[in-house]
DNA sequence: GACTTACTAAAGCTATTGCTTAACTTTTGG
DNA sequence: CCAAAAGTTAAGCAATAGCTTTAGTAAGTC
């Protein structure tokens, strides 16, 4: 199963993840390094990266290194994509009845 | 009885599919039988059929069996759950600025 | 009553996911 | 320079997801 997945896909896919939602709350009040994103969860450094990843590659989450810190910030914009496509629906429906 | 965390985990985890998202697509329109809603799709109907049972599972869709016909409609409450959830995040971020 | 339609149940198979640990590299402070 | 801090990479592993096929059951049709 090959073929590419759309952005919807990977942010769905990125946000079914109770971790990964956490993240996104933290990161809604306030940019934070990998550090003190991770410092919160009782699970491995990598694997908080890993879910990291997972949001960058979703374009949830964007982030900049410098120095030896990375920190990582939300994308709105993707965030209103999601928005958009469940409202869109929820609205249909509801114009039907 | 499942608490916030996992209906949202299971919402999203619902809509991370594309075959999924389709499905809700369609169920945006109007209600409509197992046996139309697998029409579009290449796969088995025993595939959409398990795609079905985890948008129930999620709640986004519910469904009633009357003779040997079972109809399925969107519960867009699930769908304000996690539209919310979503304009929560974006809000809060937007805000700090 | 036999046939078809509509759905269901179960088993199995492969790829992906969500972790882990271990071994790095790159900054930075003393 | 030396060591701690911050992050990265890679490998491996158990559980889950997304299919498949096969074999059903229940309900309308003729």
């Amino acid at each position: 199963m090959l073929n590419q997945s759309s952005a919807l896909d990977l942010a769905f896919q990125a946000l079914a993840d109770p971790t990964r939602r956490a993240l996104v709350e933290r990161l809604a009040h306030s940019p934070a390094s990998v550090s003190d994103l991770a410092r919160p969860f009782s699970m491995s450094l990598p694997a908080v990266m890993q879910h990291l990843a997972v949001l960058e590659g979703s374009g949830l989450v964007v982030s900049e290194k410098v120095g030896r810190v990375r920190t990582c910030r939300i994308e709105p914009r993707a965030l209103s994509l999601v928005e958009q496509w469940i409202n869109t629906r929820r609205t249909e429906w509801e114009r039907r009845l």
